[in-house]
DNA sequence: CCAGCATAGTAAACCGATTTAGTAAGATAC
DNA sequence: GTATCTTACTAAATCGGTTTACTATGCTGG
């Protein structure tokens, strides 16, 4: 039974509630730290620990409202219960919804994350990955970004495209994805398609980009030079759709329907086309990629090929905890294939009847 | 002079680059652990260390990958670098702009920061400053939530709004935001004016709304009980405001003019009007508030009150940072107040010349 | 010749937990 | 009566660093 033993100092931490140690609080029950720690952490050693004296324990615990250090506990066991997120940016739809995928998995397995974002500076890439790591991390989620290989900790890549050893990758099927879209405008009888393309640095773009030429190819479609333009600059703003697609209508090349890579650049696309005096749909049809929140509010609402984000991010968490907790269990995949859905909401309609080049 | 002794063990240990202890680092060397310490953290003992040596322990070190745990130097300077951040949720502009602020002041400063999104449930917002406590945080960011009082580390809120002990707020003047917005509707000559609220448990609709009143009194416009919405729900889809827009418009009162609680609502308000046969902005102008990425994108650009969220994510890192470094230096503010800025676009006009009800 | 000082470090405590190995006291077995 | 087994714990090592206090050696000055 233990010698009980309040004294001052005693009342004083109670107040503040931090500060309360293992020592001071197995000090103050007149119990060893082993013990009290056995208690706390319903250790099979707490079996020889009589249940009366377990509940002192743990009133005592309540009462001075003991809270185990993390970082103590982290260092001993070799456990830091945190992963690392890497995104190029916060503020935009695409990682945001990633994000609240992984963090849903997470934080409901007791997990906490860090999140850095690089904005595609290449040294951050190199370097944060490192300090994520002498944080003691237990995993790596990239999001749209590729993990250099000198990271030892599991990794998964959402959408990294990228054969990095020890790195599992969650990739959207791209080819389902073009043909999705390109058949959906062939069947309302679009034959002149203009496209834009990711920015370079983006993993996606490449992979997208073989897919929609593989699907316009056994469509039957022409992929032409002068009607593919690219998204370039960091920013991920409408602005950067707007000034391609006055650089597509400035070529003079006449197209009935426009494949963006995304939705903000769909949106802005769309504007640039209106001020052009092109109707969307009557005149143009307009589909975009990811399905982002306000792709449904947009006038006209906006047709597109809809990545599910969210569960996009709570796959790669659960992939990397099953990793971390049975590292040899199964042979961890190589790739994860997600599949996309067309949503056809209203930017989308046959092309008009007599703009029938060909 | 270190006597060096490269074994077989340090090969192996090159390659891994994890794994390397200072121990291990000292051992290598032929040094003691302090000795490398004092050199690797430039402390002011390693003046006694002479140069050749300083020398052979940096060269060292770069070559066996040494990086020091975070965690082992947090547990002993009781100093972790790393701060939390409490929002309601990931997905949402809002947070997300606020985030990307915050992020940037605190990774400049070599900090680390835990996100967790508590989706307004009571339990999650009381639980996780807990956590975070745990996990040693120097301080918390609350984003349009209010903190508990029961942490003893600094916090800021972000769209607080509520007293508590030893919290700064970041606030945006709302009096001047709302003087803003229906000075810019009156102006243009418009006396029937409908609003929408925000979500009861928003920390930032009962200020706003207030302001509102406030402001309507001094420009003497009527605020109607039957032409004011409150938007219901969780989720931040523009679909909360077309519900509640279909109410305004189902009461039969004549409006000309709408004033919303944020852009994403302002969105749906839109839609909910335009399905109605009331075109925006001839028959009735919509006002938003934030100033998220896509409100200038929308169709029509959507005029609305910026909020800085950006800076105020910044300006919170910035006075936590402060607080946490030189805590009694200045008396922490209590209060910080930022100012909002009217963006005209294209969904406000004059109110239809027929329609001059009064 | 030796006190005193600079040089070049080292030994050990410490941060706050977990965990292994062990011990003292009493009960039971034979 | 003593060997053994529970019961109820405790002491001390450990995780990987930082930091204080100290030591051993060589050189200089008087």
């Amino acid at each position: 039974m233990p010698r009980s033993k309040s004294n001052r100092t005693s009342a004083v931490r109670k107040q503040s509630g931090a500060g309360v140690s293992l020592k001071f609080l197995a000090e103050h029950l007149g119990l060893s730290q082993a013990a009290v720690s056995f208690v706390i952490n319903r250790s099979p050693a707490a079996k020889s620990i009589p249940h009366r004296t377990q509940e002192l324990i743990r009133a005592a615990a309540r009462e001075l409202n003991y809270r185990p250090s993390h970082i103590a506990r982290s260092l001993r066991q070799q456990r830091s219960f945190t992963i690392g997120v890497v995104v190029p940016e916060i503020s935009e739809g695409y990682a945001a919804l990633v994000m609240s995928g992984i963090e849903d998995h997470l934080l409901q397995e007791g997990y906490f994350y860090f999140v850095v974002s690089h904005h595609h500076r290449n040294e951050l890439i190199e370097e944060y990955p490192l300090l994520l790591q002498q944080r003691a991390v237990e995993g790596l989620i990239a999001v749209d970004t590729v993990l250099s290989d000198r990271v030892d900790v599991p990794g998964v890549a959402v959408s990294g495209h990228r054969d990095v050893p020890g790195v599992t990758n969650i990739v959207l099927n791209h080819d389902r994805a073009a043909c999705l879209a390109l058949q959906h405008l062939a069947s309302l009888g679009h034959r002149n398609m203009a496209f834009i393309k990711g920015q370079e640095f983006s993993s996606d773009t490449e992979v997208r980009w073989e897919a929609v030429r593989e699907a316009a190819k056994k469509l039957n479609i022409q992929v032409r030079e002068h009607l593919t333009g690219q998204l370039e600059g960091e920013s991920s703003s409408p602005l950067l759709g707007y000034l391609v697609t006055q650089k597509l209508l400035a070529c003079g090349e006449p197209f009935t329907a426009l494949f963006s890579f995304n939705d903000i650049s769909a949106i802005g696309a769309i504007q640039a086309l209106r001020e052009a005096g092109r109707r969307v749909p009557e005149d143009v049809s307009v589909v975009g990629f990811d399905d982002i929140q306000s792709a449904a509010f947009q006038n006209p609402a906006l047709t597109t090929v809809r990545q599910p984000l969210r569960r996009m991010g709570m796959i790669a968490a659960e992939i990397l905890l099953q990793r971390i907790t049975a590292p040899t269990k199964t042979a961890h995949p190589k790739e994860i294939v997600v599949e996309p859905e067309l949503i056809i909401r209203a930017s989308s309609a046959p092309p008009p009847k007599n703009s029938n080049f060909n």
